[in-house]
RNA sequence: AGAGUGGGUCGGGUGGUCGCGCCGGCUCUUGUAGCCGGUGAGGAAAGUCCGAGCUCCAUAGGGCACAGUGCUGGCGAAAUGCCAGGCGGGGUGACCCGCGGAAAGUGGCACAGAAACUACACCGCCGAUGGCCCGUCCGGGCACAGGCAAGGGUGAAAUGGUGAGGUAAGAGCUCACCAGCGUCGGGGCGACCCGGCGGCUGGCUAAACCCCACUCGGAGCAAGGCCCAAUAGGAGAGCGCAGAGUUGCCCGCUCAAUAGCUCUCGGGUAGGCCGCUAGUGGGGGCUGGCAACAGCCCUCCCAGAUAAAUGACCGUCACCUGCCCACCGGCAGGCACAAAACUCGGCUUAUAGACACACUCUCCGC
RNA sequence: UGCCGGGUGGUGAAGGGGUAUCACGGCUGACUCUGGAUCAGUUAUCGGAGGUUCGAAUCCUCCCCCGGCAG
């Protein structure tokens, strides 16, 4: 994933959190917002110190994400800001649900 | 064979399919590109408990306070670190744990207890001596004066311990040994140890104040430096006053909002770049030293991310656990603690298991 | 990543070496025809583990958890 892909500035978060449209799971929050002036998809991951104190724990969530993002998912080809939030539960949950819950959000999303 | 002690090393291997950060090279359509090659988490990277380097600050100067350290000698840049030794305590032992000063002063020691520090006298013991009574002047009784601190009891702790002598009863009152104190001689760089002599002893607490010796400016890479959009129109320097700054206070030193006057044209947010990895560095050998460590020689280059790379998935082998099984083997599950964020030296805490070494105890055999 | 502050009944707070205190709740009982008010009782190994001390919520050390500041 290239580094264009991925969300870095506080202010892309601000706005994307302000206006983004929701899909909520017992893994995975998933938040989307649409921006037409770009045909880029930029994607961020989001893994927070209430998922798991460890941050080996933590790391490996992220990594899965970013994978399941990667192989598991067709890539959009309209402009649009992704947040994938990590929930407590997701540190116990195997590669393929998480891959499992982010194709379900896509596809409610209208992106796959 | 079993149980254990000490320091040390390692902490999964291998194959397949996709993928990532950084560095170097090449290519072109010069880009947030493609290809090739190299490289890419730990023993604790952790907690941030100590200490350094490095950077900045209004210069860092003095005094007091606060704080830290605390057996001795050595090592080390330094440290609440390491090594060796000393003493005390624990363990059958290998070994482990602790460490200045309580006759410089102040304070505290609840409850209980007679008394808790100028020690004391409730029960108790004695009553030799003096007193009173009986009585033949021997003697016996009373417990008034008085003597005692051995025994009981309280407490965490009661002014040395054991034994003998001694006495009216007792007591270091006397003696022997032990503990403590002082002193002399010897050994050791020293902590301290060994021996002699003396008087006969003087609670505990300093992780209470304190005393003694030594140490101490503060902040931290979000330090700090550089380049600079948009927006706003001020910003900076000098003079000057209330004032402000340094972990606390005093002195000292420094700075200086706003208003005003004078002069100058820069300052800085978002963002980007540097700091940013070759360093008190790793490995091997020799020499000195009991050791920590030091010196010399050879050799190696070993992560530099920033919404943050170092992986995901699927096999297989090894190991562990459970079940089935006469054995061969099969099935299921597990396979630690945990991830750099300027660097380094320590400490502390977490950690499945594996390996070799040295040593101790018990039992058995020869 | 660095630097600070704090953990005491259910909740919010005192206590800084000597039987753990107060307020508001909750529960039980008494009073009342019933409820309220009132009175009495009950509800804590002081975040955990070691150490210093005769004795630790308090002093020291190490862990765990919560919150804040620096963009």
């Amino acid at each position: 994933m290239a580094k264009v892909n991925t969300l870095r500035r506080q202010r892309d978060f601000d706005r994307l959190f302000e206006s983004g449209k929701r899909y909520y799971d017992k893994l995975l929050v998933t938040v989307v917002h649409l921006r037409l002036e770009s045909d880029q998809a930029r994607v961020a991951f989001i893994v927070g110190r209430k998922v798991d104190k460890r941050a080996v724990v933590r790391n490996r969530v992220k990594r899965r994400l970013r994978e399941a993002w990667r192989r598991e998912v067709p890539q959009p080809s309209v402009g649009v800001d992704i947040a994938f939030v990590a929930s407590p539960a997701s540190a116990q949950a195997s590669y393929w649900d998480l891959a499992e819950v982010m194709k379900a959000h896509l596809a409610q999303a209208g992106l796959a």
